[in-house]
DNA sequence: GACGTTTTAAAACAGTTGTTTTAATAATGT
DNA sequence: ACATTATTAAAACAACTGTTTTAAAACGTC
């Protein structure tokens, strides 16, 4: 093992290393079955027993992909903590937007968990409660704070869910909006649509608010 | 060629219309690329060659299965003419809910639509144009007429995006969803989640059709 | 009944997949 | 310096991929 503080493969990326960011990039473009562990090697520049070596077999590799993306984006898109529940609403569509169409972003991570929802790979139910699910109840909270507080709690998941949903569209339908508009990336309109997103969203809670919940269907 | 009104292979399906049948679920369960014609045929009880004889290729096979889907759509879900716009919000917010959730129609319709989001195939393009597009430009057409006739375009998309992601939530986040609830099947509250996201987007348009255009930002 | 066409069937082709095996190399501890 | 462990490399494995080839069966028509 290293002990040397500054160890050259340290330096250059040690082959498990070089693996896990090759690998990231090419799960998100292939989907986990499509991606083949030769082109990942060879994209590492790394034997194929590298991987078994180092993380067992592909899957433990998709897997740790997953992890160090769960904990970028942790990193860099905190949750929000704003007391109060209007701001405390943009800020969260703003953290979602972000993930979802940030550029700084690695441009895969986005990817890889549409990804996932359209393809479940092994690995689901663990980006599922890791990465999904925090964010949802997240957002069920903030929605709750700004409707009435007798509201049952199916009405608030589907509050809920119209501001997820709208956030999200950007990155599930994003094929099709570079097909109808290649001219016009929204990766470089994060602020308007967030803007629009969050106002577009507290009109439709604050109607709600004044509605009566019985008078439904 | 057949000429008698009613030859046997009709009756029990001839085996171009088998394979056609038994391909759609299974594209739509593991992809364009991830379903083999092993299997396609095997489940089609139909030698090997026939994809080859009957459509060419698979891709050929794949087309076809899109065309009959998107037929299918659009004779069960027509697009809405009501005239008043808040009526016609709603009827395309229906129409596009249900060809998302309809139990009625064969699951996997919308289910190869999302995957092609995620993973576009070599028909991406024909999808956008003959599915999506239509649906998209029917919800700009409708949002436009619930905002101020001078209002910028680049507005109107953002609302119609607004809408259409409401709708689109339920089919891309649909393994979350059952993830999270399992018991919860959102395909038995159509009119619920139709009813809801209608009235959000109602005052979501409402509220802007109030403010300043100017005074974003 | 025999001919020509359409359709089905079985086997093989060339290529790729994830995983393993075997061997060689580099690093480390004593 | 030696022995031990950690790591890398190349080749082979068995299973699978879409496609093709070759041959047999079923069909309608004269």
């Amino acid at each position: 093992m290293h002990n040397s503080p500054l160890s050259l493969d340290a330096i250059l990326h040690a082959t498990k290393q070089r693996l896990l960011e090759a690998a990231g990039p090419i799960f998100a473009a292939d989907g986990y079955e499509g991606a083949s562990v030769r082109a990942i090697c060879s994209a590492a520049k790394v034997n194929i027993a590298a991987i078994k070596y180092h993380f067992g077999h592909k899957l433990g590799l998709y897997q740790a992909v997953l992890g160090s993306a769960n904990a970028f984006a942790n990193a860099r898109y905190p949750f929000p903590t704003q007391t109060d529940p209007a701001e405390r609403l943009g800020a969260v569509i703003r953290c979602l937007v972000a993930r979802v169409l940030d550029p700084g972003r690695p441009a895969w991570h986005a990817r890889l968990m549409s990804r996932e929802m359209a393809d479940p790979s092994p690995s689901f139910g663990l980006i599922v409660e890791q990465m999904a699910k925090p964010l949802i109840e997240q957002m069920e909270l903030t929605v709750r704070d700004l409707l009435p507080a007798d509201y049952p709690p199916e009405e608030v998941r589907l509050h809920a869910r119209s501001v997820f949903g709208q956030c999200l569209f950007y990155r599930h339908a994003a094929p099709l909006l570079r097909h109808l508009h290649p001219t016009d990336d929204p990766a470089t309109h994060i602020d308007e649509i967030v803007a629009h997103i969050t106002r577009f969203s507290l009109a439709g809670l604050a109607d709600r608010r004044r509605a009566t919940p019985a008078s439904i269907l």
